[in-house]
DNA sequence: GTAACTGCAAAATATTTGCATCCTT
DNA sequence: AAGGATGCAAATATTTTGCAGTTAC
């Protein structure tokens, strides 16, 4: 087992149990983002529906993962690289969503580039989507 | 009413139905985006909750309304500004989310900036949505 | 031992589908 | 008249909550 898994609860705080451990694992092992039900099917339904949902929610808050923003619907979360801590998320990435194997990808080398708002905009936080096809797919 | 209502149901090809008038006419009221319980709110529940989904979907399909990508989880829909067809979206502008009122707002006149990917990944289309004070709540 | 976490059951929500009826063209 | 849209009922799917039992520390 990757030996950060570990570290990343422990610095966060949280008992190390075993879903904890095997969802944790499963993002780090995982180039892009995961939907609760990829987290399900990866697990084997080796534990409970309602765990998987506490346990994401657990790490959410903690700034562990951060919601990826979609185009489509669906619910995905994505490790917080670099230095997130609760309720600071650097994220400012841009994710890039592939049309081929639909898959998520964080770009964490991308950053989010400014844009000039109009008047009486404050901005706070960009998220940034684009959608092609990823390296794998070519 | 809104003359534009019917022009932009004939001009999909859609037939002029009561649900689909007020569910249009909501979105070319409204400044910015709108989600599904939105709908269902302003419409004071005229009509099924079921008509309001294939509606929407629907709406979608024409390329008359697209999804907008959010951090938190809700869906929600915005008018395609321009010269939007089904399949050929070119809603190009970026979304601003209010953390005050948490309205989201299309700046039309803001168009995403193109950014640099990692080798190998092939962009087909951007979104990008800022969060932060509107012009209203400061 | 205690606080925190999990599983199970069940409630609350949200979304989809089938079909009969009604409306638009 | 014919095809499409709606409403209703019901099936699915998703998410939340309460509580008792279990586990981590």
């Amino acid at each position: 087992m990757d030996i950060n898994v570990l570290s990343i609860l422990k610095k966060n705080q949280l008992s190390v149990t075993d879903g904890r451990k095997i969802i944790l694992e499963l993002f780090l092992k995982s180039p892009g983002a995961l939907a609760h039900s990829d987290i399900e099917k990866e697990t084997g339904a080796s534990f409970d529906r309602v765990t998987v949902y506490r346990t994401l929610q657990t790490f959410v808050e903690k700034g562990i993962i951060h919601h990826i923003p979609t185009t489509d619907n669906s619910i995905l979360y994505a490790l917080c690289k670099q230095d997130c801590e609760a309720g600071h998320h650097h994220d400012n990435h841009v994710h890039f969503v592939c049309n081929e194997c639909n898959k998520t990808i964080c770009l964490d080398d991308v950053t989010v580039p400014d844009v000039k708002l109009p008047k009486g905009f404050k901005p706070d936080h960009s998220e940034m989507v684009v959608s092609g096809v990823c390296h794998d797919c070519r």
